[in-house]
DNA sequence: CTGTTAGCGCGTTCAC
DNA sequence: GTGAACGCGCTAACAG
């Protein structure tokens, strides 16, 4: 591999004009500047990451912690996070944690050895406490979840309001027998959306019933799984709010294989308006996060935090989230052909 | 941040010591572990990595390419890559293309810059000839795609048989008008689909009535457009192969929603067999594709071309596939409650 | 077993 | 405008 030394060499001048020319500095006259470029091309020279990057004191990457690429919502946040980051020609380097506390901090390390100049993290799994640490060694941003005591950058959804429209949604419908049905409980994002399910609850106090609780849903086994427990409880609920739209369809899949009719006997209102919820039949009332919104911003933010180097500022950007009503609540509507 | 030097001066020791250390080399007496141990912890020391690469010439980190990672199948493949890379200590960074001739190459630099010690090329867009010469800077591997000229590891499915026994199976239930529904044509595994597709035409020559080809389909918004096309079409084929579950999906929905019947007016085969072909109603007759061990192998290969630097040989290995017959395609099959 | 020394390839003062 | 020289942090000979 030739180095800037050969380039120079080559061009009869010295490493520092090379350089300048590559980082196009001012000062180098036009004559020079074409000879240098002329040398490198015919080397075929190219700058050495790692040198510039032992110099420069930056990797120009960053790493995006989930849990699933798997998972739609996730995939689709990272599409949307590498086209931002793109823009400032930064690299994003992708790391799954399915959901164990030891991958995320053995992630969190490529902070410490400056493999990359910053983190998102759009799970948090492990204690706010085991990861602050790491905020000695550069930007850490979250996006998606939340951490009360982190004071850094957050970019997250209303997830209390997106609960609570729903919730009342279903509550509207005249159901009074509700499940909800949900990921981790570690999360907050979670925690929000049980939040904003309750004060609807507690809204309409008087008339509901039931109130049921389910957890560690995220796919579609998952949401076959949660039909059958349904179907077993003493009391059963006629309305399920399910954390996301693969379990709402492993829902809707199974009670139709065990011939209940959807929404009549089950109502479901799903999250994240995938393309899936428009598959199932019924379609899948669900709640649409603007997901490439809140990727931008995470993306402007961690570029800026890189920057100025001032990061330890809690600073919480929050997106709006809209129920969009389908089949699988929507008991009158008379569906398109 | 502290340095090698640093830890080596609170310890009383040499950098080379130190080093030692951290690289576990042996001898190196048990005391003197101790103490740099001890002074690491204390100035929670962690090795800078660009230097590491710098001065080892290795990234640790392979680029894997791949079109989109919101396609499952690339996104189950992502997430195989990485479980297996991680055995290695290796880290992957995932580049998406968006079949883009110009992002592929892009990308492709990440080799030249020393960024990565290796590519797994999981798409290919560009001719081969402009690929090739990126191997000058390390080891390129095809994961699930094919080009004839590119003398180079390869890693992929027979997708020539599985077209063949899919198109098969769909001749055996009768269907005498077919349309083959692919993604790009640019793309080796199109090809070699066709071929098998056109093979089991072939050998039915005499009663194949019609076959028609539609390409650029590659998810559910595709697959409703695809169904439109059908629809309109002077001889409507009775069968489609989809390139993919989720093309397949897209159809039989947009099939259904016209009140066409699946299998009996349209039967349909897809491909990868997704959880969603568990979803749909009826159910995803489908072509199921061993990533897991597609992805071991691959990286297994990688890094082995990493170590001996020997990577200019064109070694094959290729995955059967299997038809899995599910209510898309059967007709008297008696369905699950 | 341990320390001294010499780069890995680049960017950047600071003189000229 | 241009070049010489230093050092980013680390590992790997080579001595001892």
């Amino acid at each position: 591999m030739p180095t800037i030394e050969d380039v120079a060499k080559l061009a009869g001048l010295s490493r520092t004009t090379v350089s300048r020319v590559i980082n196009n500095h001012p000062y180098v006259s036009e004559d020079k500047k074409k000879r240098v470029i002329l040398a490198m091309s015919t080397l075929g020279f190219v700058p050495n990451s790692a040198a510039r990057r032992l110099r420069k004191q930056k990797a120009e990457t960053i790493a995006v912690l989930v849990p699933r690429v798997t998972n739609p919502f996730f995939s689709k946040l990272i599409e949307s996070l590498e086209m931002a980051a793109s823009e400032y020609k930064y690299k994003l380097i992708i790391c799954q944690t399915r959901y164990l506390l030891e991958k995320e901090l053995e992630y969190l390390q490529l902070l410490s050895t400056k493999q990359v100049d910053g983190i998102i993290l759009c799970s948090l799994q492990n204690k706010w406490e085991h990861v602050e640490p790491y905020l000695d060694h550069g930007p850490i941003v979250l996006c998606n979840e939340y951490a009360e005591e982190a004071h850094i950058p957050t970019v997250k959804f209303n997830q209390v309001e997106g609960a609570y429209i729903a919730a009342k949604h279903l509550l509207e419908q005249g159901h009074r027998r509700l499940l909800f049905c949900s990921g981790s409980e570690q999360s907050m994002v979670v925690q929000h959306r049980k939040m904003g399910f309750l004060r609807a609850m507690a809204e309409h106090k008087l008339q509901v019933e039931l109130v049921e609780f389910i957890e560690d849903a995220y796919d579609i086994e998952d949401g076959r799984r949660v039909f059958h427990k349904i179907a077993q409880m003493k009391k059963i609920p006629t309305a399920v709010f399910a954390g996301g739209d693969e379990v709402a369809a492993g829902i809707i899949s199974e009670a139709k294989r065990n011939h209940w009719s959807v929404p009549d006997q089950l109502a479901i209102v799903g999250f994240d308006n995938q393309l899936l919820s428009e598959i199932t039949e019924p379609t899948i009332t669900t709640v649409c996060q603007p997901i490439d919104k809140m990727a931008h911003k995470v993306i402007d933010l961690m570029m800026e935090k890189i920057q100025t180097k001032k990061y330890h500022k809690k600073e919480v950007y929050e997106f709006e989230l809209e129920l969009l009503i389908k089949g699988s609540t929507a008991k009158n509507v008379i569906m398109l052909a």
